[in-house]
DNA sequence: TTTTATCTGTGAAATATATCACAGATATTG
DNA sequence: CAATATCTGTGATATATTTCACAGATAAAA
């Protein structure tokens, strides 16, 4: 979208959306009318209107808060990494359990000791966290975080965690070995039925 | 399993399986039963057997290898995360295209210039990839994995990337952005649905 | 052995997701 | 203005995935 403003285009059809990330146009006109009746006939999508749509649809306008949890290598290279995060989000807060991490890092970011965690969530109304604790600290800490009403988590730790839906707390588990044991077996099928 | 078998179960049904990994047993039993008849009625799975037949047919028991393109604050803690990958899983191969980095860099894991990269991953027969270069950089990385011969990649750079199916390479994209604002997309329509 | 409890494998049914096809509205061209 | 090209929104269709239900096999108990 922003690449096709900055080419001076102000709308842009299902089509042209739909080459860009790989998916038909079908697809594109249906899921954008899941959210209202935002095209022009004859000439698509006005962008600045569509953004400002799905924007409000998604809550992707309002500014949300995350934190990290666990400062170790994995962690502070994210928590180093802000530029990454979009301007909507912003990360406000690390956490370590080790009193001597929390003073030997040098970021610009508040880091607080672990045990604060439910509190420091709860009152700086932080929504999302990175998990990039040791697998067995993992299942401790999400508790903590659902007690200080987190609302989404990204879990690097090694052990799959699953949000309970009644706490309405959302969690995408990231783990890279368990990645390339599903592309390795994606490759392997493939093999098997003789490529 | 693993966990199992160290409480001195030898076998285990479709439901304890399910319960663990929060599925029905039903999906469980249809699932194994895509691999074989492997299980034995009134007992469940010989766990052992389980996992070879898994392994086998989803090709986890050989080994492969892999490599990390981009030795930034992230690159660097995957490099020096190898005890995070399973014993099927080996990391013998690091790249950045900056000689200084590669110079400076402190890990036993053999380390490239960019350039190599393509004949190195050949020669050496690595499998899998990780990418954790810029953003701008990612798109010319996977067409030299790609022509080296690369089968999976973990994509961390901001800019997703699809393999084309027909060269037959399959990519996971780890963003943690994007899945920020999936993860608010989902909680937002939750609040919209009235909670 | 007989009875009862347990558990798999899978066809069938129910859902969900993706794809298609086109009416009808707008833009563009001449 | 008329004719043509473009493009959305959506009902309908097709495909994929989940869930269910149960026959029939094995194990355990009596
Ligand atoms: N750091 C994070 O927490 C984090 C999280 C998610 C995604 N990412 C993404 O991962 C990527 C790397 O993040 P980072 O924090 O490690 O950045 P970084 O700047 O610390 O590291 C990037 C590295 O890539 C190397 N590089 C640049 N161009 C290259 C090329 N053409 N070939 C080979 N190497 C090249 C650079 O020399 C540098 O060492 C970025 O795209 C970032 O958006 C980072
Ligand atoms: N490093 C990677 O590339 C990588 C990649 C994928 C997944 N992971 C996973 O991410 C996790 C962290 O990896 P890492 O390399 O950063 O490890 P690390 O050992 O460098 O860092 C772990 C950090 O967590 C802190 N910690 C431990 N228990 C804690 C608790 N109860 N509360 C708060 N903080 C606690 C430790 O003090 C340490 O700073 C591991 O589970 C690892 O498997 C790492």
């Amino acid at each position: 979208m922003e690449e096709l403003e900055g080419n001076g285009a102000s709308s842009v059809s299902s089509n042209e959306i739909g080459e860009k990330i790989w998916v038909g146009s079908h697809s594109v006109r249906k899921d954008i009318s899941y959210i209202g009746e935002i095209g022009t006939v004859g000439s698509g999508y006005e962008i600045a209107k569509l953004k400002k749509h799905i924007g409000e649809k998604l809550g992707l306008n309002v500014e949300r808060k995350a934190c990290v949890v666990g400062l170790g290598k994995l962690g502070t290279a994210i928590l180093q990494n802000e530029k990454l995060f979009s301007n909507n989000f912003k990360i406000v807060a690390g956490f370590d359990s080790s009193i001597n991490k929390i003073e030997t890092l040098v970021t610009h970011i508040p880091v607080y000791p672990a045990y604060d965690l439910a509190d420091i969530i709860r009152k700086q109304g932080i929504e999302l966290a990175v998990i990039t604790v040791p697998g067995h600290a993992s299942r401790d800490i999400i508790d903590r975080l659902v007690e200080g009403g987190i609302r989404g988590i990204v879990n690097f730790s090694s052990v799959p965690l699953h949000a309970t839906y009644k706490e309405k707390v959302y969690v995408s588990n990231f783990d890279i070995a368990g990645e390339f044991r599903f592309l390795s077996a994606l490759f392997t099928m493939e093999q098997q039925h003789h490529g």
